[in-house]
DNA sequence: AGATACTTGACTATTTTAGTCAGGTTTATA
DNA sequence: TATAAACCTGACTAAAATAGTCAAGTATCT
């Protein structure tokens, strides 16, 4: 299982973005610049993150985005819902009442899946952009 | 983040074998019929398990496959690892002095994504062979 | 007017996944 | 000892997902 460059871009922007959003809105190329991800995929990136009303967009020049809540209460488990970066364990779709192979009863392995997709997602729901921002400074002193 | 087919169908094919392991060794056609797993699939899986001593193989007519380990001792981050279903969050490598995109200090995700990692794998850690066929008997009663 | 920066949608190369296929070798047993 | 069951190996491939690029806009500040 591996964690998606969409996923890790899209975190790592809004790091960068919270940690420059003072008063001025940010600009996709200064992101692309300072993290090194291409300018075109920022912007699919945060179409999605604009729709999902995490960012809010300031259009024109000196335009850029800006933050739309505050940075403790984007959890990462709202920025991969935002980005599509689901975690997916099970093989079986959620709603089918079949599961893995057509089987009529669920694999032997359906609830272990479950278990863990309940454990990662634990730690994206704890997690929010503050605390991220807080660790990068820390780090820097 | 998903979990690939080939560390689902160890696991599977493995409960599958813990739990008709008793006397004889159990032959992949078998494990085939009642998971539903091709055939050359699950070959191409076992050898990986035998390689890593997980399982021993038994030639001939009426061979298959016995566990090489107690069941208890088993644990999925053995399976895993056997059948290279590897849990990979960060983008840079590993040895490497350089972090995503060829900067010289670790991006601002980075220990943010080894966390994840860490918090994954103790779940593989703990999780036992024989959990998971205790796990199914008791919910068959 | 011109530059900056967001907006949208289509397109594509690469990589990974999830297998298949073909041709073996070994060994129990009838 | 013939035969069939079952392991063993490596090469091959179709389909899906990923990680972008590219093109053609629109809005707004100076
Ligand atoms: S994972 Fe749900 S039935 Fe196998
Ligand atoms: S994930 Fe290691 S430097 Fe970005």
């Amino acid at each position: 299982m591996k964690l998606t460059s969409k996923g890790r871009y899209a975190v790592m922007a809004l790091v960068d973005l919270a940690r420059f959003n003072n008063i001025n809105p940010v600009s996709l190329r200064d992101i692309s610049l300072r993290q090194g991800i291409s300018l075109d995929y920022l912007e699919q990136i945060f179409s999605k993150l604009r729709k999902k009303e995490i960012v809010q967009s300031v259009r024109g020049t000196q335009g850029g985005y800006v933050l739309n809540k505050k940075a403790k209460e984007i959890k990462l488990t709202n920025i991969f819902d935002a980005v599509d970066e689901k975690v997916k364990t099970v093989q079986c779709k959620k709603d089918s009442k079949k599961g893995c192979n057509g089987k009529t009863t669920k694999c032997v392995t359906h609830n272990l899946w479950d278990e863990l997709e309940n454990h990662i997602n634990n730690f994206f729901k704890e997690k929010s952009l503050e605390d991220l921002v807080k660790d990068n400074q820390e780090r820097r002193i």
